[in-house]
DNA sequence: TATGAATGAGGGTTCATTCAT
DNA sequence: TATGAATGAACCCTCATTCAT
């Protein structure tokens, strides 16, 4: 049986991920979606109440996947460093890869009025979620410092995120998304000041990487 | 005369801000403009050419504002530490006091497919650059550290403001938008770990807030 | 077996009657139809050809009850004004109790282009019919007035009936519909009787028209 | 100046009724209106709402005239009868001389859900409520009998003149409509007539009403 | 025979833009 | 120069009807 009822809906999510992507909400018609579907316009309505539905309804299935990548990769991780990296390296790798779904989220869902009230918007505060586990976890094992507002840290986080995928989509993408993985993480953990770039820190997550050893070194060799 | 060539362009725009920050694009009609500005529908036409140069052309005062601004404010600041918790505080205390240009140009004219093209987007560009000089002053200084490209700080940077911005435009607004501008200065500056909030460099732009003093005081009675 | 083709058939008629009469023709959809039947939306394309068949389609039944129900009524009645009295009190009492057809008949199904070429049209010319015999039937008698053409009476009483049972309809229905019967046969009896024809009102309004003032001759002759 | 603001309304009115008399209102369409009207679909909304709106704005024009023509017509007939001759033979002038309009009152915004609440059914309230004053003043000179409810006889008499007018509508209009104004009038105004009441009628069907017999009884006492 | 998912023509309505005044 | 009535292209959505199961 090739048209199952599900089949076709998932049609319609993967072709309004496009469409939407590439037109955004106004200018992307139901026609486009359906001819682009070769499907019958009068089949989105059977499957989406409505256009506003049908916009909202798309993201849900990739930020689940979103949710389950996450958590898979930081499985094997431990503490809030390296958790962190994990976190970062697989949503921009993520974003990269699904650069429709990235263009959909962050200029055509997120700046849509009422987002809020969609359950997918339930779904992508789950991702928010799980940065705010892994900062408290940080906070938890005496990493990270708790001075700050994790809802300010989130908010910085994910915003950094969303410019710099933003930036990366409407650009030349002649680099890769998640190459920026490393310094973001780097960046947040260990902030702008060049003092806390000396590698002292025991746990520092990026000991390995060979950036930060050979600043290390050359440290040592001022001293 | 009263009603200057100048005068109605600027109303155009006064209005033309509050619209389509209330309504969106799409939703914000041209006639809505023109009600609200008490003119005809004809007139906005001689002074833009169609809808989108309307809205591209609404931002260019304000971000002038933004950046004289900013200019003015970090005229007297010394050292990247200082100008970057200048530049902070002015950009989120501008964005409150001007939420309807807030939403706008995040949530409208940024989404807005082409704004790249038009002069608006130059002089947010300069914006952009401002506090890339900023940065490179802190670098210069070396205060800064240099192994993380500017323009990865820049989009972080950016994007944790725009963020903020965001979910305080969009939430109940109980806390002021430019209370977070110390936070969000000190968690750029050093990151999220621990070590790095023991009040040690010399240089940290914090050694005046309370909050760092006590954590620097506790740490000692640590040791 | 329960639901033999002709049972599915009639459960289609009565909730159409239902549909029809609450929603108007074009309102109404032929899903709401089968959903309320219990049924799916083709079952009703086995029973009718399209929309349009199943409206007029569903009066038969009715107004085959209404043939038959005059004809019980007017059964043991004994000249005209008597049986147009039970013709009166059973059509009014008819569509009072069945004020779903009595909606749909005169505000779905007449005012509908092309009834007159529907078999349910030729029944309900047959309800016309039985009126003309009755009002024949009084002027074989010697009862009714033969001067006034009985295709106008046949128009002027269903109309008045048409009308007065629309007013009950779609008013507040404090009294019973059937409780006019009386007032309206004595209005149309009066008006129909031979007596009244004499011209031996004064103020008679007639009198300059020709066919009065023969009558008025003829009579003389007959005294 | 050609298409000054009240040439164009009359002109969709004008149009608006033609059209919806034709094809009825679910299978007119606006642009079949602007098209015949020779104008853009877009300028019908700028004066009608939506197409109910055009719908019950249509009439309202012709009751005027109606209303006006009613005045004129009985302004000089001196008693019930004579001015109920006049409203008839207008009435029914009027109809037939606007076929269309009939056609659009009687099948389609009479039977039009909601038209109850329309300005135009005011209009056609008082064309109803000039009729109950012909009746009353009748009453009052003594020469209509009162013991039947105005509003009874107004329904019968407007529903008679409905179907009366239907009848000819969708027939082959061999004869003038108003050519049966007089028998129409003739029948109502015997069956209203005071002396029809007196119970002379030995085959009266309503000797056994109680109405009838005290009205026998007062009538004996008066004599 | 009963079903209901799929269809797509079609219509009401909006609104950016124009242009005569 | 300011105006706003007129315009018509374009789009969302409905729903009668079909047909494969």
């Amino acid at each position: 049986m090739v048209n199952r009822r599900e089949d076709i809906a998932k049609r319609i999510i993967e072709v309004g991920e496009k469409i939407f992507a590439e037109k955004s909400f106004d200018k992307a018609t139901i026609r486009d979606v359906a001819k682009e579907a070769g499907i019958g316009v009068g089949t989105i309505y059977q499957y989406f109440s409505d256009k506003r539905s049908l916009l909202f309804g798309i993201p849900a299935l990739r930020i689940q996947e979103i949710i389950d990548g996450l958590m898979d990769s930081m499985h094997g991780a431990v503490g809030g460093f390296n958790k962190l990296r994990k976190f970062s390296y697989f949503l921009l790798s993520y974003l990269e890869r699904n650069s429709n779904f990235a263009k959909l989220i962050y200029l055509v869902v997120m700046p849509y009025g009422g987002w809020k009230d969609s359950p997918s918007y339930q779904l992508a505060k789950s991702v928010s979620d799980m940065f705010i586990e892994v900062v408290k976890e940080g906070q938890a094992q005496g990493l990270f410092r708790t001075d700050i507002n994790v809802h300010l840290i989130r908010s910085a986080y994910l915003g950094a995120v969303e410019r710099l995928t933003i930036s990366w989509l409407l650009g030349r993408r002649k680099m890769s998304l998640c190459s920026f993985s490393d310094d973001l993480t780097d960046l947040f953990v260990s902030g702008l000041s060049r003092a806390n770039t000396d590698g002292s820190v025991a746990e520092c997550p990026f000991l390995g990487r060979q950036k930060i050893v050979e600043k290390a070194i050359s440290k040592v060799g001022k001293n």
